[in-house]
DNA sequence: TGGCGGTTACTGCCTTGACAGCTATTTTTC
DNA sequence: GAAAAATAGCTGTCAAGGCAGTAACCGCCA
């Protein structure tokens, strides 16, 4: 378990058979379709992220999605301005912690965060064509494992996935 | 083959085990830890990928490079631009096809991309540990398979990669 | 030969995410 | 209880990518 058998040779990484490239290009092109999945209903995939995120829970802050999704704290301040301005999700103050403005889904947030899902998923499926489900939750759970590790590693703002 | 058994519920994607989540988080950890592992040599991850990219033939042009990492001309010109004012690639125009503009690396150019490959390998590495040469080579694979699928749905601009 | 479509590279313009700095508030420490 | 550290959210500034539009150029076909 400490001992790590996979050695990466320079002369040979870096090549279309990569990890970084598979899910460089891989992360590029999801975006990319759901992006245009979602084009008519005029909400970025960025976006449409975050309100899956953010409907998952009843109420949720910026900050935990921060952590959740990477962006600073700026950048997500801004993300929940254009939401807001979308009428997606409202801003409330929270009484008892007074720094913290929780997040809620409006209602016409709820339906497109539905629509989203929906959306996003029908993007997926064709792309696991060839897959079995034992495959698909195998590659899932590799994936999960170098996430882990990278985690682990990664600096500091650890989020298991829970908040 | 043809027939797809994975199916997505709305209801359950969207979380922190969805392909999406793990191939995004994935991605952002490893930009961000090979954006701190080229700090000090002046370079951003972007412009490494670039580099990695650039060196693998002795010519290439912007064009290819464009469909090989879905940017798009506009910022080609400008990534190149960089690397061509930090001296690592030069500008030459081709006499055979005079709209192309040919790219080579200089000698810095190439000191520089081998020590980015080294650096990328030595950031991969530990975010493997836990992993035998055969489930790094199983997890690479699957990969593949969705992205080649990922390729093939996408609107336009295939590349399989040899170009 | 000359037009027409497609390709290559470049240039504004806009959006968006990162970084640093700030205020207000809470928590910790003494 | 007061000072110090930490946290949440906001703003200014900058960098960088996407999109649209342009000019030069190639290949095709009549």
């Amino acid at each position: 378990m400490s001992t790590n058998p996979v050695r990466l040779d320079p002369h040979d990484y870096g090549h279309e058979d990569s990890l970084g490239f598979l899910i460089s290009k891989l992360k590029g092109l999801m975006m990319q379709a759901l992006e245009a999945g979602l084009a008519d209903l005029d909400i970025t995939a960025a976006q449409g992220v975050i309100l899956i995120r953010l409907g998952r829970e009843p109420v949720s802050t910026a900050a935990a999605l921060c952590r959740h999704s990477g962006y600073d704290t700026g950048s997500m301040t801004r993300m929940i301005d254009r939401l807001e301005d979308k009428g997606f999700i409202a801003r409330e103050r929270s009484t008892e912690d007074r720094r913290v403005i929780n997040l809620k889904m409006t209602e016409s947030g709820q339906v497109i965060r539905a629509e989203v899902l929906k959306r996003a998923c029908e993007m997926m499926e064709p792309r696991l064509e060839g897959f079995s489900v034992d495959e698909f939750v195998l590659l899932k759970s590799l994936l999960r494992r170098v996430l882990d590790n990278a985690v682990r590693l990664a600096p500091s703002e650890q989020d298991g996935g829970g908040e």
